[in-house]
RNA sequence: GGGCUCGUAGCUCAGUUGGUUAGAGCGUGCGCCUGAUAAGCGCAAGGUCGGAAGUUCGACUCUUCCCGGGCCCA
């Protein structure tokens, strides 16, 4: 038997392809990228676009530290995606990647590794080697980045470092100086002991600690004591210490204490108690009564009947738990109103200190206190407080105060709470609350066409398309309640803020005195700052305003927040470039509707009134299989690059076009895995098409539409089909449509249904029959379209089908130089869809019927089966009859269709062929047999055998 | 604690303006084929749609609360 099989395959058209079944990724994908390399393949995609319509995907600035993990393997994938979707689109979409290389992270990453010899080296020295080091993991992640197929400008990335990148900073400054949205003010900022330096929102991670929680009584002046009797709060002499009381958990900021801030709306009362043998009578709002009674432990205790308003206390004063003298210069030590105030912890009385605290410093603003912070850059007392203060860590002065404020009897109740703390991001390190002299950027004061910024972002924002739409709500909520944004740092990795002072103190900040700074800047860069004098920088013909001379100007020590400078990426790198702001789209993760986007449209309002995008992508963040956050310490943690080299990028690629990036996104080497097989699937279902389409000619053996088979008529149906569909999902950027459906064609329409019937006609008819040629011709256009629609998610793996397609429609050095497939509008699938629906449903009893057949073993393949419809229903036996039996045969593999025009039990009844199978072809038909010559074939195969 | 957001089979996704027994593919189990062969085909089992109330003739779809994630903030 084997013999006659051998001899009649060698008789078939068996598929034939170079394209190997394994796909070997790993090795196969550098190979791919060398070649792309030698032909300099992103040059020639925009250079074949010069005319183009243009695409603007302005790249986000990754920070210039560390290895990539999978939080920028789906933001760069994402993008590349889009990019080599629009480029297949006929769009010029160029790609510019860029890194954010100034700033914190890395000048404590080298001051790490210098230890004690940083104390020798200038600031000049530190930032040599921070350049050096920024520059390390640039090219370490423009390799990890090309890796993934990442097309794009990677000889001329943008570097927030480069003297054209910092001088578009002071550009875009100097618009902000001259719209008077900069000011320099003492104000309380994140402080970061550990880093000595202050710190944006953006700089700051929350972790839990534990603190000390105290209520504190602040004893009532006498005049003050006089009031609240006639308020009859309290009563005669029997009322004790009648203090005010308040509740903290930094009692370190004690020292700095300058009022008691109440609500004017709330109601208080007194309460009066004895503690160690002391009576007391304290002043708490009515709503924490019950709070402070369990703080305190009180069984024995009296409360007033008189209730007051908070504005009845309002100005009221009393002295300091531990402070004698006032160290202020101005009022200080008195109840002040504030509408903060609430219930909701506390005493509803709160301490206050202006030089530790946002809410504190307004209210002390609003009555006039001074801002006094007591606290040194290392985070320890100056010599303004209490001698047994001077000079401590306040971070461990807790127990201290706590002691001296019971050994004054002041100290009502103590214990320990655990909440989540502001820490430094690099030192780990608590940050404090400390007022210091910081440059800032008004988001309130208006603009000389009236408008403030955050009026402007509020009304721009809504012009944005945010995708998906809720970030719109997102990042209005944020703007709404920012306050002004702290641009200053007193470190030295940075971009310096171009400002000069004279010996008086007097400020050179003018919008002129910035640009000259930034020419110098645009020449030298910004190590110029530290080098170079005053007269250099600005240049010998700046015209000085009055008061100020070149001999007497000092530069300013500060530099500038790094989210300031990326947040000037659409100037520096988009408006520099020529590029229209606002550009077509930003793609960041979901936290950077706080970070850059927000961050970025503040100085594109401020500078041109205009915002700098159309459209802002956001995608969500890697966590485990279970849907928790991803850490190190966890174990939990996938490593891209592991992933990367275990399955290839391709594997990546089209998992992050599987999953629905708009929400978190599960990620585990298993998932990843699941993609291998889903690639095979789409790999092999590939393979197939180009094994039999390997002696298909498109110029020669195309076969017109209206000519075809109706099923391959179907199968460009599908094709339309999935086109249109594909096509709407890209441009809504939703991939994991595009992924789903292509898989699901893949799987459903070709390789389950269309290439598994199509082998009759495929392998047993003559080679330039129509019929082949029919199958042929939508198999050809299938694989073309699918190469095409697959290109920018399997970026290497569709160069690789382009290359092992043997007729090409056109001719391109590489499959991402051509365009999307254009959907085939004389192709009406929607009005056919309604008849191939009752076609697949009948086909779907039969293959019912035949599994049965199958499972009794009376058949073993379909082929071997003889079918027969019974029914009087005149609409199905039209349809069949017009779709052709032989046809409805062929689409269930079965080797007869019989049908009976006339009533039955069953609908569908199968046997196993009485008929002899043909030896070539396997189907058991009636005609095997009647050719003499070759009496074991059927007519077909003995008809194809002779020529 | 606040803002935004998510929670449909083991996994990845569909589920139209609320309307008949909630779908697909993968994976799993069982079987078939051996002319796509470290491939291919078929069949089957999997879901109280995170939970609880409510609105409604009727809710996966609307409302409220709760639980559990994520991002951002305090």
């Amino acid at each position: 038997m084997s013999d006659d099989k051998k001899n009649y395959s060698k008789t078939l058209n068996l598929p034939q392809t170079n394209f190997a079944m394994k796909a070997n990724l790993t090795q196969r994908e550098p190979q791919q990228r060398k070649s792309w390399d030698k032909m300099e393949i992103y040059k020639k995609i925009i250079d074949a676009r010069a005319n183009a319509p243009q695409y603007i995907l302005h790249d986000g600035p990754p920070y210039a530290n560390g290895d990539i993990h999978m939080g920028h393997v789906i933001n760069k994938v994402l993008k590349d995606i889009v990019i080599k979707y629009k480029t297949m689109t006929g769009f010029k979409a160029p790609y510019v990647p860029g890194w954010d290389c100034h700033g914190l992270p890395i000048e404590a990453k080298v001051f790490t590794e210098l230890g004690e010899k940083a104390k020798t080296l200038s600031k000049l020295e530190i930032r040599k080697l921070c350049k050096q080091y920024a520059s390390k993991y640039v090219k370490l992640q423009t390799k990890q980045f090309q890796a993934l197929g990442v097309f794009g400008d990677f000889e001329n990335p943008y570097l927030t470092l480069k003297p054209q990148y910092e001088a578009g900073i002071c550009e875009v400054f100097a618009e902000l100086v001259g719209k008077g949205l900069v000011y320099k003010q003492l104000k309380p900022i994140h402080w970061s002991v550990g880093c000595q330096t202050a710190l944006a929102d953006a700089e700051l991670e929350y972790e839990d600690i534990t603190s000390p929680s105290i209520f504190v009584n602040f004893p009532a002046t006498k005049e003050a004591q006089a009031k609240l009797k006639t308020l009859g709060l309290t009563g005669g002499d029997d009322s004790g210490n009648v203090c005010f009381m308040i509740w903290t958990t930094t009692p370190w900021t004690l020292a700095a204490n300058l009022a008691i801030a109440a609500n004017p709306d709330l109601d208080y009362k007194a309460i009066s108690y004895s503690q160690n043998g002391k009576k007391f009578t304290s002043i708490i709002a009515q709503a924490r009564l019950e709070a402070v009674i369990a703080a305190g432990k009180l069984v024995d205790y009296t409360v007033s009947e008189k209730t007051v308003k908070g504005s009845e206390l309002i100005g009221l004063r009393y002295s300091h738990p531990f402070i004698e003298k006032n160290p202020t210069d101005k009022d200080a030590w008195l109840v002040i109103s504030a509408n903060f105030v609430t219930t909701e912890d506390g005493t509803g009385l709160v301490h206050t200190a202006p030089g530790h605290g946002l809410e504190d410093y307004v209210a002390g603003q609003q009555n006039k206190l001074a801002v006094y912070s007591p606290v040194r850059d290392d985070g320890c007392y100056d010599e303004t407080v209490p001698d047994w203060l001077i000079g401590k860590n306040v971070l461990k002065v807790d127990k201290e105060v706590n002691d001296c404020l019971r050994n004054k009897g002041l100290l009502f109740s103590e214990s320990q709470i655990t909440h989540s703390y502001p820490h430094c991001w690099r030192s780990r390190m608590p940050v404090i609350f400390r007022a210091t002299d910081q440059w800032f950027i008004s988001v309130d004061r208006q603009m000389p066409d009236g408008k403030s910024l955050r009026q402007l972002a509020l009304e721009r924002i809504p012009k944005v398309k945010w995708i998906p739409s809720w970030g719109e709500k997102r990042i209005t909520g944020m703007l709404e309640s920012r306050p002004d944004w702290c641009i200053s740092r007193q470190r030295c990795w940075g971009m310096p803020i171009p400002v000069f002072y004279n010996s008086d103190g007097k400020t050179l900040l003018t919008k002129e005195s910035v640009l000259a700074v930034s020419v110098h800047i645009r020449q030298k860069g910004s190590d110029s700052w530290f080098i170079d004098s005053p007269k250099e920088i600005l240049g010998e013909n700046f015209k000085l305003p009055a008061g100020f001379s070149f001999d007497d100007l000092q530069k300013e020590e500060n530099i500038f927040d790094v989210w300031f400078e990326s947040g000037c990426s659409w100037y520096s790198v988009a408006k520099q470039a020529g590029w229209p702001i606002p550009v077509d789209l930003y793609l960041e993760g979901s936290d950077q509707h706080r970070g850059w986007f927000q961050l970025s449209l503040l100085p594109a309002l401020g500078a041109e009134g205009i915002e700098p995008f159309k459209t802002v992508l956001t995608h969500g963040f890697t966590v485990d299989e279970t849907g928790k956050k991803q850490s190190k310490s966890l174990g939990n943690y996938v490593n891209a690059q592991d992933e990367v080299v275990k399955y290839g990028s391709d594997i990546l690629r089209l998992w992050v076009s599987s999953v629905n990036y708009q929400e978190d996104m599960r990620c585990s080497d298993t998932l990843i895995a699941r993609l291998q097989e889903a690639y095979r699937k789409i790999r092999n279902t590939i393979r197939y098409l180009l094994g039999n389409t390997s002696d298909f000619d498109p110029t020669k053996n195309n076969v017109p539409y209206e000519k075809m088979f109706e099923i391959d008529k179907w199968a460009m149906q599908q094709l339309a089909k999935l086109t249109s569909e594909v096509t709407d999902s890209y441009e809504n950027f939703l991939f994991h449509k595009v992924y789903t459906l292509i898989y699901n064609f893949c799987v459903v329409e070709m390789s389950s249904i269309y290439m598994d019937l199509l082998k009759d006609r495929l392998y047993c008819d003559a080679k330039d029959s129509l019929s082949r040629r029919s199958a042929q011709t939508a198999m050809y256009k299938i694989l073309d379209a699918i190469t095409r629609m697959l290109a920018p998610v399997l970026a290497h793996s569709a160069e690789e089908i382009y290359e092992a397609t043997n007729f090409k429609t056109e001719t391109a050095e590489s499959v991402h130089l051509l365009k999307m497939p254009q959907i085939d509008k004389s192709i009406d699938w929607q009005k056919e869809e309604p008849r191939w629906e009752k076609l697949m449903a009948l086909r779907n009893e039969v293959l019912k019927e035949l599994e049965g057949l199958r499972q009794k073993q009376t058949i073993a393949s379909n082929q071997e089966s003889s079918v027969t419809i019974s029914t009087d229903d005149s609409d199905l036996i039209n349809m069949v009859e017009q779709f052709g039996v032989k046809n409805f045969a062929a689409l269930c593999i079965a080797s007869e269709v019989k049908l009976k025009k006339e009533k039955s039990e069953k609908l569908i009844t199968a046997e196993k062929s009485p008929h002899k199978k043909c030896q070539r072809c396997w189907n058991y038909w009636p005609s095997v047999g009647k050719d003499a010559e070759n009496p074991e074939l059927c007519s077909r195969c003995a008809e194809v055998i002779k020529v």
